[in-house]
DNA sequence: CTGAAAGCGCTTACAG
DNA sequence: CTGAAAGCGCTTACAG
């Protein structure tokens, strides 16, 4: 509707047939076009200001260069930018668009989304968690390679922050700072569903690896489920309530709200992070480095699992295009890995916890 | 590429050709098919799991009910969900679906995305700005229609938060609630470029009538241009410092980061937000309702602006169509508005300002 | 080295 | 009420 320029214009402009232009416009390798004969196909192309229109392209070839991305609930979170720029940016690194779609919970939404992805012709989709947790998808995708991004689903590709590793290494790096004793914060009573949420048993899993690796104590905890700063808050006042009991020396907070909260208990007491206290979080939400003085905390990796991501996607369409040219029988390349992918987490130090011993 | 099932494979099922199967399937007016043969049709179609093949359509129709969404740092802020949030989901009431791209400081960054857009041939698109200010977009982009979402540029259609506007109400409410008296921490020493930032001077501009309308005064001031947590707590430490010379009893904040490094400061000195000092600020990003006491703020409509910008895409699309059915000659509606749509910028009220007086 | 022709899946006048 | 035919803009064997 809006390229108004067709490879015919160009045809007719120079004398050649649309064949040709074509060709000389995509240089195929194979009809051997002179040099000369591109370049004056190319020159009218620019002279006349011609851009594809790739939906005919499209149809014609059903390759799109698209993907879709399906969000649920990341686009109302803190860390949606990071996965989408991930996303995004790979994408484009190999010429791909994305068509992006928020997803409510509405039972039959993600069938809607994945629908209307299918007949723009998507040569493959990502759904992007807010929350790592085990969701099904509706089964019409047939072949379409997928991704879940934070998350699982019964067959698909699926990429997830390693979280035991990273509850591993937050106790071992306290330990290596000296600590030993330490008091935690938002331990669920019980392990939520995988439905609810993978990661935080995963996390926990990690602390508790990781003390009984390295010999750390957990002298103190406060559980918790609502993890937002109220939580870090109380839990951290009940916690200095009983110091002279625990002799703890370093509040683990489950994630960087409750860090917060745990912040302005010690404020409030004129307590000062970190020579008073040393506090270690997970999440590395921006709030992080606001804080005085900036928290350490292990980084919630989205931008490298929205590239990993695309990047799946892409290598599933590339292969798809081969396997389809060279041999129609061959085992399809998007077979769904049943492992996810485990995304290193990496601790980023700042300045909230102190060497002690 | 996936959609196998096309209205051929309908047609041979049901003994119709394809031109009443399609007829059937969009219920077109004109042409009297019978019930019960749409109701035949749209059952085989549901039994052979048909999925329309969108690309096909558009190509012949030229429309493809897409709209690109371009965002230029948008997606690497802490604002870019609720922008994306209000694009998406009114996108989706009009069955629309949005490609989206985000483009780099390059300079020919804009024009690579635009032409992208225009290959897949979208309908119109959307310019998402961090912060607010005056952008020039390349001209090769002939009769689209096009939105600046939190800024604007030369002939298009731009959409803003009424910022002025909202200096004025900040003071307003102070004034309200017995302020006289009040601390300013975050103003330029100098009006910023329109190219840098728009409202940055509308804000301050505001809050400068707001005081010559209601009287109140701003007796103590610490201008700056890093508008994060830093400055807020010098700032916060330098008012404090000349409290019994200025008294003033409230400090406004330029954003939401000054905020809280005004609360750090205050809860250093032992200070209670809001019973010794009262704090008013603007943003209302997430981090507002996280600092203890919540904190009152100015929110930003993110959401509104993605879905005003969307709505007036969809509203370009429809009437282009409409025009061109009709008259071709009809002035085009998709004429850019020289006036930028202001949107209104709500106070929200939380804990941080007390009544005095 | 280049062109004529078919076809991707749909929609839309135009006949009947 | 229904069908045959053309065509959207491209690419791709297949001839020459």
């Amino acid at each position: 509707m809006e390229s108004r320029i067709t490879i015919a214009d160009i045809a007719q402009h120079v004398g050649l047939s649309t064949a040709t232009v074509s060709m000389a416009l995509n240089s195929v390798h194979k009809s051997r076009i002179p040099e000369a004969t591109i370049e004056r196909v190319q020159q009218a192309a620019r002279h006349l200001g011609y851009v594809p229109n790739l939906t005919a392209r499209n149809l014609r070839t059903g390759t799109t260069s698209t993907v879709g991305f399906v969000s649920s609930g990341v686009t109302v979170t803190r860390f949606a930018s990071q996965m989408i720029r991930g996303i995004l940016d790979t994408a484009d690194e190999h010429s791909f668009s994305v068509l992006m779609m928020e997803v409510d919970r509405s039972p039959d939404g993600m069938a809607r989304a994945l629908s209307a992805l299918r007949s723009r012709a998507v040569e493959g989709f990502a759904v992007g968690l807010m929350s790592p947790r085990l969701v099904s998808l509706p089964h019409l995708t047939s072949g379409l390679p997928g991704v879940i991004i934070n998350g699982q689903a019964d067959g698909w590709h699926s990429i997830m922050p390693d979280e035991e590793d990273a509850g591993r290494r937050a106790i071992a790096y306290l330990r290596a700072h000296g600590h030993r004793r330490v008091a935690l914060i938002g331990r669920y009573p019980t392990d939520p569903a995988p439905e609810v949420s993978i990661c935080i048993g995963a996390r926990l899993r990690g602390i508790d690896a990781g003390c009984a690796a390295s010999g750390v104590q957990i002298v103190d905890e406060v559980p918790g489920e609502a993890w937002e700063s109220p939580l870090g808050f109380e839990g951290a006042n009940a916690i200095l309530d009983r110091l002279d009991r625990s002799g703890a020396a370093a509040i683990v907070a489950a994630n960087d709200r409750i860090a917060m909260g745990v912040y302005q208990a010690l404020c409030d007491r004129n307590l000062r992070v970190p020579d008073d206290m040393s506090v270690l979080s997970f999440d590395d939400e921006p709030l992080a480095n606001m804080m005085r003085p900036p928290m350490t905390t292990l980084h919630l990796p989205y931008l490298e699992m929205g590239a990993l991501g695309m990047e799946y996607l892409v290598d599933c369409a590339r292969s798809h295009g081969r396997a389809q040219k060279n041999a129609d029988n061959q085992s399809s390349q998007s077979e769904p890995h049943s492992e996810p992918t485990l995304v290193h987490v990496p601790i980023v130090e700042r300045d909230s916890v102190r060497t002690i011993g």
